[in-house]
DNA sequence: GCGTTAATGCAAGAGTTTTCGCGTTATAGT
DNA sequence: ACTATAACGCGAAAACTCTTGCATTAACGC
């Protein structure tokens, strides 16, 4: 008999907030389970019990925050849906958080084996293919799902990781691009 | 008085390639000192004091990696230097030793802290730019050393980082994908 | 409510990591 | 070759991380 709510959920909460706070402040080398029980108040030997170590309480947060994730839009024309998306993606790069998350995602990243992408990723890939799908449906000339990966998102996570996130503006000059590559090839 | 030959060039390259090894059949996280050490043969506390944490002394082997990195190409045509770069730059992405190594990167970026790109980072940004004012000179259409990076190289990256490597003959599509948004702008 | 027991708190202890003082080695300058 | 001392090796101690057994709390089904 499992019991996920009430003192569970709020240690969870608690465990989660204090995790991303800390995160803020330190890297992610520096973080450490008795750290983390001191700020939320919740014993260290309950996080190793539930979480085991560091990395997999990371991976947890990142779950959620992937959870919580808003939908895509769909608002008429592929252009309007791709400036909606591609602004969706470079917000939240901009917070200090995001980028931190994906640390703990490149973290994850093991050496030899086989990167199986996330389950949000795919379901993410999927509502992606369904915005081109019905772009196409509409008669419009629409990129591969490949393409708008490389072109709009890779860059955008590039600025993110390498240099400074781009401003959220910069990233309709990204989609603009994908879609005159388009163009070209009809 | 410094002492950089000698038996301290001995330890540097022991624990240098100890560490790499490891990093090959470990994950990041599961490194410690103590382990390096004992692969290496020289003593943890030669470690600590040069090194001070193991993601200083990761960051030692990024450099070293980095610094003896193979010059650029000057072949001829803008189009043939852009591929001699992008297989330049996809083929070590190909290796598990690189993802790992684009992980200490990462890991390096401090919240909260204006990101400074690495000087070796900032000498091949240098470099391309020289190789695309070459071009230009000759009277070759250029893109710019943004567009340059943001349409090959970032997808590179992306590829290496969130799903398999991209092959390395895969890199000629992206290079193709620049010089066709240069072309279309002229 | 009431009872069962999952989940947490607590504290001791085992295991690891990191530091430190001191003796030894061997590099770099003379 | 000789000297001064930077760099290293060594072992012990300090600090920290993680585990474990038992007591306590409170969620969930009845």
């Amino acid at each position: 008999m499992q019991r996920p709510g009430g003192r569970s959920a709020r240690v969870r909460a608690d465990v989660h907030a204090a995790a991303l706070d800390l995160l803020q402040k330190h890297q992610w080398e520096e973080l450490s389970v008795p750290m983390v029980a001191e700020a939320s108040g919740v014993h260290q030997a309950t996080i190793y019990r539930r979480w085991g170590t560091m990395s997999g309480l990371l991976n947890d947060v990142v779950s959620e925050w992937s959870a919580t994730d808003a939908a895509l839009p769909d608002i008429g024309s592929l252009r309007d849906d791709l400036l909606a998306y591609a602004a969706a993606v470079a917000k939240p790069l901009q917070e200090q958080m995001v980028p931190l998350i994906l640390r703990a995602v490149v973290m994850e990243i093991r050496p030899g084996e086989k990167r199986q992408p996330s389950a949000s990723f795919l379901e993410r890939e999927q509502q992606l293919q369904e915005m081109l799908d019905r772009a196409e449906a509409r008669g419009e000339a629409v990129p591969t799902l490949a393409e708008l990966l490389e072109i709009v998102v890779a860059p955008l996570y590039f600025h993110a990781l390498f240099s400074e996130p781009l401003p959220v503006k910069e990233s309709a000059r990204l989609v603009d691009r994908l879609l005159d590559v388009v163009a070209q090839r009809a």
